[in-house]
DNA sequence: GATGAATGAGCATTCATTCAT
DNA sequence: TATGAATGAATGCTCATTCAT
C-alpha cells in the first residue's frame, strides 16, 4: 500500500529493462534478430509480453537501445577518452583489447557481426557508431605516420579490416583458434 | 507422346529456375534470407507463388541450391583444380581474384557474408563448403612452411582472416576501399 | 503415322482411366480423399497430372466415378439379379458374401466406410446407391417376414445395421477379427 | 501484480475455449476434419485466427482435445466405475445409454464415427481410448460367460459390433429409425 | 491422347503489437 | 507497473485446375 519513491520506480524500471536486454542479446546472437520473438523473449525473461512494450517501443527500438548500450559498455574497454597520442604500448593495449573482448563475451560479438554484416539493419546504427569511433581515427592515423607509413589511411584500413577478419575467425572455431600465435603476427606486424 | 520434348521442357524448368535464383540472390543479399518472403521473390520475378514450389522443395532449399550454385560458379576462377604446388605467382593470383571476386558480384558477396555470419543458417552449408575448400588448404600450409613460417597452419588462420576482413571491408564502402593500397599490404606481407 | 482405330483409342482411354481408378482406390483408402492429392494419384500412375482431367471433370467427379463403379463390380457378387425369392440357403449366401467381401479388398471397404461417414460426401452418391439397393429390400423383408417377424422392417434394419457394424469392426482388426464364431451367431440369429 | 488476478484470466480463458471447442465440434461433424479450417472455425467463433493459437498448438491438437474430452464427458453416463459386476439390469442400462447418447448429441456421434472411420486420424486416438475402455471389457466377458457363452470374446466382438452398427445407422436416418423396436431386439438377443 | 509448367486461392501457423484490467 | 487475451497481417507452403504445346 504504502506508495513506492521515485527512486524504488526507477530501480523497478532498471532492473526490468537490464533483464530483457539480457536475455535478448543471448537470443538475438543465438538465432538471429528476425527468428527471435518478442514471446520468446518475454518467456525467457520471465516477464509478460506486454512489458517489453513499456520499455520499448517496438522490437527494433529493442534492438536499437540494445546495440548502443553493449557499445557504450564496451568502449570504457578501450579506456581512450584522455589519450591524446597512441605510443606503442597503448596500441598493443587496444589490439588485445580487441580481441579479448571477442572471447569475454562471445554472445555479444557474435550479435555484433550478425547485425552488421545484416543488410538493412546495419542502417540504424552506422550514424551512432560513426559518432562514437570517429574522435579515434585521427589517433590511429598520427600512428602508423609516425611509423613511416606512406598511406596511413590505406593502413588503418588494413588494419581493422584484419582486425574484423580476426575476430570473426574466432568466433567461427572460437575452441580452436590459435590466438597466442596470431596475436603475435598481428603485432609484429602493425605495432 | 509428349507434346514437347524433353529439351523443350528442360530449357523452360531452366529459365524459371535461373530467373528465381537471380532474383532471389538479389533480395536475400538486401534485405537478408530470413527478411525476405517467397511472395516477395515470386513477385519480382514475375511468377506466381506457387511456381517456386516447382524447382525448390522450401525456401532453405532454395537457399541451399542458391549458396552451392554460386560457389561452384565461383570456384573455377581461382583455377585451382590441377594445382599441385603454390608458387608465388600462383599466390598472388589467388589473393588478386580473391579481391577482385568482391567487386565482379557485390550482391553475391553480401549474400555469403550475410548467409555465413547468420547464428542458425551457416550449419546447413559447412559440410559442402568444407569440402569444396578443404583440398586447398595443404597447398597453402606448404606454401608457408617454405616460406620459413614456424606455424604455417596459424599463419594459414592470420592469411584467411585478414583476406575475409578485407572483403568484408570492401562491402562496407565499395567506393571509397583504398583497393590498390591495401592490397600491395597484403602481398607484401603474406606472399 | 497410321491413325489409330476407334476401339483402340477406346482400349487407350479405358486402360488409362482404370490404371487411375485402382491407383485412387488405394490412396484414398489409406490416406482418406480430402487428403490424397491429384498430383499423388497422377505419379503413383505413372501418368502426368493433365491426364486425370482428360478422364475426370474433377477430383470430386473421379471419387464419383470410382465408388459407383466399385459399386457395380460388387454387385454381381451377390448374384441377385433373377432372385424372386430368399430360400434360407440364399439368405446365408447373401452374409457369406458380405462378410467375405471385406476380406476380399479391404482397401475397397476401407474406402466405403471412409467415405460414407464422412460428412458432406454420402450426399454424392445417397441417391445412386439407393437406387441400386432399393431393388432388394422386399426381399428381405419377405424373407423376415416368412420367418414370422412381426415388423419385418424394423427386423431388416436391425439385420444389417449388425452387418455394417461386423464389416467395420472386421475393418479394424482385420486379423484377429474371429470370423467363423460371429459368422455363426449371426446366421443363428438372422438365417 | 497482475491487473487480473488469475482466476479472472482463467475464467475467460475456459470460455473462449469452450466456444472453440464447441464451434469445432459441429463443424467437424458436419464437413470433417480435414475439410474445415482453421480460419472457418475462428469466424464461426467470432473470433480472430490467432486466438485459436493461443490455446491449442495446432489444428490436431484441437481435435485431441477435443475428442478426449468429449470422452471422458460421456464416460460418466455410463456409470460403470465402482461397477464390480455386470447383473442383468445393468448390461440393459448401458444398452440403452449407447443407444440414447447418439440422440442426446447427433454432432458429437457423428464426429466420432468421421473420426475413427478416418484413415490415419484414428491412430492419434487408439491408445487412448483403450485405456478409457480396457478396464470395462471383463466386465462384459464375465457377464457373457455367466449367460453360458461358450465363446464369451467373440460374444462381446458380436454385441459391440451390433452396437456400433447400430448408432451408425441412427445417425444415417435419425428421424426414421425404428429404435423402440430394434432396442427390443437387441435386448432379446443379447441380455 | 499426353505432358508438366504455371496459376492463385486457400491452408496452418507465427508474431509484433494493442489494450482492458 | 504488469498481465496475457486478442488481433490481423504476413509467412511458408499445398493443391485442384488450366493450358500451350
Amino acid at each position: 500500500m504504502s506508495p513506492r519513491t521515485k527512486e524504488q520506480f526507477e530501480e523497478i524500471r532498471k532492473e526490468s529493462k537490464d533483464k530483457i536486454l539480457k536475455v535478448a542479446v543471448v537470443l538475438f546472437a543465438e538465432k538471429g534478430y528476425a527468428s527471435t520473438s518478442i514471446s520468446q523473449i518475454s518467456k525467457n525473461a520471465g516477464i509478460s509480453k506486454g512489458l517489453i512494450y513499456n520499455y520499448f517501443e517496438s522490437k527494433e527500438d529493442l534492438l536499437r537501445q540494445m546495440i548502443l548500450g553493449l557499445f557504450e559498455e564496451m568502449m570504457p574497454r578501450f579506456d581512450l577518452k584522455d589519450i591524446k597520442k597512441l605510443t606503442r604500448e597503448k596500441f598493443i593495449e587496444l589490439t588485445d583489447v580487441s580481441l579479448d573482448i571477442v572471447y569475454e563475451n562471445p554472445h555479444r560479438w557474435r550479435l555484433y557481426t550478425s547485425i552488421f554484416t545484416q543488410p538493412g539493419i546495419m542502417d540504424l546504427f552506422k550514424e551512432d557508431l560513426l559518432k562514437l569511433t570517429m574522435p579515434f581515427i585521427p589517433l590511429f592515423i598520427e600512428y602508423f605516420k609516425e611509423k613511416g607509413h606512406k598511406n596511413p589511411e590505406a593502413m588503418l584500413r588494413y588494419y581493422s579490416a584484419t582486425l574484423d577478419g580476426i575476430q570473426l575467425h574466432i568466433l567461427m572455431d572460437i575452441e580452436n583458434f590459435p590466438l597466442q600465435d596470431v596475436r603475435e603476427l598481428l603485432i609484429n606486424q602493425f605495432a
